[in-house]
Formats: structure tokens, C-alpha cells, sequence
DNA sequence: ACCAATTTGTCCGTATGTATG
DNA sequence: TCATACATACGGACAAATTGG
């Protein structure tokens, strides 16, 4: 271990100096959230480089959530959403082979605890959201893939209601994991009845501000998942196949 | 609200196609990881797009760590690691000002399961890993720095050893956010002993295998960390401050 | 409704430093 | 050592879309 006066320096590419430079402005305040970006060739005269490298930088932010596009031509400062953080966690959790017991595992920690808080917290628009939801649910038959989305959207209203970001940040990922998990148990139940009860139950809790029984409901509800699970044959240790985005480059 | 026939085709500027396209060939397994990318002029022929636009599609999957560098030359096919998810989700938490409650309130759910997976599936290089952690705390003194850095440590080796994937992503970027809520706490402290003694006695749970204690343990350390933190006379209820990365555009 | 200026998307070519055989 | 391949960055060009008058 020789002593070395330097430090090893990390040469980074233009094009990274720029996102990263961009990146500063942002989060010091220079530039706020709504904010239009200078023109590519405006800031690439500020920065002296050229305009290919400037788009270079540009696509590394767009990409981070940090700029989007608001039409086609205009890139704006933006808040990253949860969402476009949770396709990425969800993508690199079904690379990592992760499998439906520890979704499910993780799961059974937080869900009831973000009832037991959607239950202090938690609005009459929201509570109305979710009587609509189980409404929608009501109405929509044996439909799968609806069913699913209906599913996981009731959830997410719940996620809202808790007033914590972290709890919301944490359980996006996986509750895009849970679309083929879903999918794979549904078929094989005869009635949803059984979960549009459990939706019932919880959101009667929480009309109520009832916090133990939201939380008790939501375990059960969980548990049942599980169990729904199991029972179509599926190895709950095994690898969860991909949530298949039936997206397919286009041209 | 006219019927149209025609849905609204989004048009994709070709270098987001040409991300796209490198990427299903991964999610597809054609390109696997550790594959090293072909040559950015070879990929333009390919797709029979100018090398330009491959550039600006290869830095949208760089960002999104499906892609990295290996020496400065070559790209390759990488496992998005969740360190890097969690810069992103840190940063976007912070953006959106989550308040230390939120953060203590989401971590005092998660840390003890983990916890108390972790009793059951830890190995003994990891207690190994978690002894020599407790041993340079006991060796850096009063520097907090240095210390608050362990301590995310010591809770990261705990959060590998519960060999779930789920809690490891979901708590990664919590963990990047202690270290300013840390730092505000530390300076305040007369003594780390009551900090190093709870890892000492978690630790000793692991090793005994018993989840219980190794999860009560989890609990009265977390409860501290909040009751430290509100000694200093923060408002929990606040906005964190930033984490403050001491990065800025070199050049 | 039309024109002019601006801006983005894409492309071509080239120079330079570096890694590999 | 030399030759080749490659990534980085720059200069310039043009069509299409958008915006503002």
C-alpha cells in the first residue's frame, strides 16, 4: 500500500459533467420544479461544449425523472414520481429473481401497517375513491385483468391515504410485482366475492378511523392472498415471472 | 368528446426506440448480463440508425443501470444494483420533502422484521462482518463522520443477511437519508456507548439465532434514534435536509 | 390563416486519445 | 512498435415540428 499524495481522480465524460451540472442547478434552487429548460443550443453555448453533447447529458436526466417532455418539444423540471422510480425497482427486483414469498413477506409487514395509518388519516374523497373502487369491482365480473388493476389501485388509494411518502415510495415497486401474481391466482378462483368482502371490510374500518380493525382486515386479506396462491401449485420460492409489459418497439 | 377511430399513436424519437430495443433484447435474455455491449457504430448498422442516435439511446439505459461501464471503453450488461435505485428514490424523497417522522415511522416497521429475518437466515461471515463493524465503532472515538457511516453499515449487513431482496430494496434509500438525520443527532451525544451497546446486544441475538430478542433489541435502538433526535430540539415534522452530496462539477 | 424564427430530431464527417492485439 | 478499432467530442447541415406574431 504505497502512500499516494493524490487522490484517484474519476474523469468523468462531458456529457456527465452537464447532467450533473444541470442536476446542481436543480437541486440548489436555480431551477424549479415546472420550469422550461433553456433551448439544447442556448445551453450548450453556456456550458461551451457542443449540442451532441449537451443531448447526451439531457437524455441521462431525462431518463433519472428529473426532466420530461411536456409536449413533444419542450423539456420541463420535474418532481420524479414515485412511479417512474417504482418501473425501474420493479424491473431490477424481477431481474434479481425475486421470489412471491419474499414479495409476499414484505408485503404482510407494511400493508397493514399503512392501513393502520390510512385509518388516522385518510379523507372523504378518499374513502370515496374507495367505495367507488369496490363499486367498480362489484361490476366487473370475472374479468382478470381488470380485476387486477382494480385491486392494486384500492391498495394504492390506502398507500395515499397513510400520509407518508416512504411507506409510498417503499410499496410501489412491489405492488407492480403483485400484477403477475395476480393474474396467476385469479383465474383459478370461482368468485371474487371473497376479496371484495375483505375490501369491504377495510374500508368500513376506516370510514370508522377504526385502526385495529383496518390492520386485522388487511392481515386477513394478505394471509388469504397467500393462500390463493398456494393453492394453484405455484412454488412460492421460486422466481416470479416477469410483469410481461406487452410493450414491443413500435416503428 | 368525438368517437375516433384511430388510437393516439405515440411517436418515440428513434434513439428511445433503439434504448428500447437493446433492452428487450436483456429482459429477453439475448443479451445477458456481464455480455459486453457491440461496438456503438456496429449497433447503428444493426439498427441502420446514424451513431449518434445509438449514443443518446445507450445513455438512457447507462442511467437507468441496465448498462454500465467497464474500464472506460466497453459497455456492459449489468443487474441494476439497488444501491444505484436508491440514490434516485433518496433524491426523490428528499425532493419531496419527506419529514423525519415519516421516515422513522416507515423504518420502525420495517428494521425489527428484518431484523428477526434475519436471526433465522444470517451466516457467520456476516457475523463476522457485523462484529468488525462494532469494533471500529468502539475504535473511532467521537468522530461522527466515520461513525454514522458504520452504523448504516451495520444495519445494511443486517438487512442483506434477512435474505430478502423486497426489504433490502425498500430500505436502501430510507438508509441513504439517516446519514443527515444522523449527523444532526451525533454531535449532541455525549457518548456513542448507548448506540454501540444495542448493536452489541443485537448482534448477540443474531448469534443466538432468537429472532425474538434480536427484534426487541431492533425496536428500543430505533426508539432511541427518534427520542436522540428529538434532544436536539428538530422538528420531526420538518423536511429533512438534503443529503447534502459534497459533489460538484469538477472541470 | 399564413409566414418567419426557433427548436428539436437526425445525420454526415472528422479529429483525438486510448485500448488491444 | 505499429496498426486497428473504438469512444469521445466537435463542427456543421437539414427537415419537420412548433411557436409567435
Amino acid at each position: 500500500m504505497s502512500d499516494s499524495i493524490f487522490d484517484k481522480l474519476t474523469i468523468n465524460p462531458a456529457y456527465r459533467v452537464v447532467a450533473d451540472a444541470i442536476e446542481q442547478n436543480i437541486v440548489e434552487g436555480r431551477l424549479k420544479v415546472g420550469d422550461r429548460l433553456p433551448a439544447e443550443t442556448e445551453i450548450a453555448k453556456q456550458f461551451g461544449v457542443h449540442r451532441s453533447t449537451v443531448r447526451e447529458g439531457l437524455r441521462l436526466l431525462e431518463e433519472s425523472g428529473l426532466v420530461s417532455r411536456v409536449g413533444r418539444m419542450t423539456l420541463e423540471v420535474r418532481l420524479p414520481h414515485f412511479r417512474e422510480l417504482a418501473t425501474r425497482a420493479s424491473r431490477a427486483l424481477s431481474m434479481h429473481q425475486v421470489t412471491f414469498q419474499e414479495l409476499w413477506d414484505a408485503s404482510m409487514i407494511t400493508e397493514p401497517a399503512i392501513a393502520e395509518r390510512a385509518a388516522e388519516h385518510i379523507s372523504d374523497d378518499e374513502l370515496d375513491a374507495l367505495k367507488q373502487n369496490i363499486a367498480a369491482m362489484e361490476a366487473c365480473g370475472q374479468e382478470t385483468e381488470q380485476f387486477v388493476k382494480l385491486d392494486i389501485e384500492f391498495h394504492d388509494i390506502i398507500a395515499r391515504a397513510s400520509r407518508n411518502k416512504v411507506f409510498r415510495l417503499m410499496r410501489e415497486p412491489i405492488s407492480l410485482l403483485f400484477l403477475p401474481a395476480g393474474q396467476t391466482i385469479l383465474p383459478t378462483i370461482k368468485t371474487y366475492e371473497r376479496v371484495i368482502e375483505a375490501h369491504r371490510k377495510i374500508c368500513q374500518a376506516l370510514s370508522a378511523r377504526d385502526k385495529v380493525v383496518a390492520q386485522e382486515w388487511m392481515t386477513r386479506h394478505m394471509a388469504d392472498f397467500r393462500r390463493g396462491y398456494l393453492r394453484t401449485g405455484a412454488n412460492p420460492d421460486k422466481p416470479l415471472s416477469t410483469p410481461s409489459e406487452g410493450l414491443v418497439a413500435p416503428r
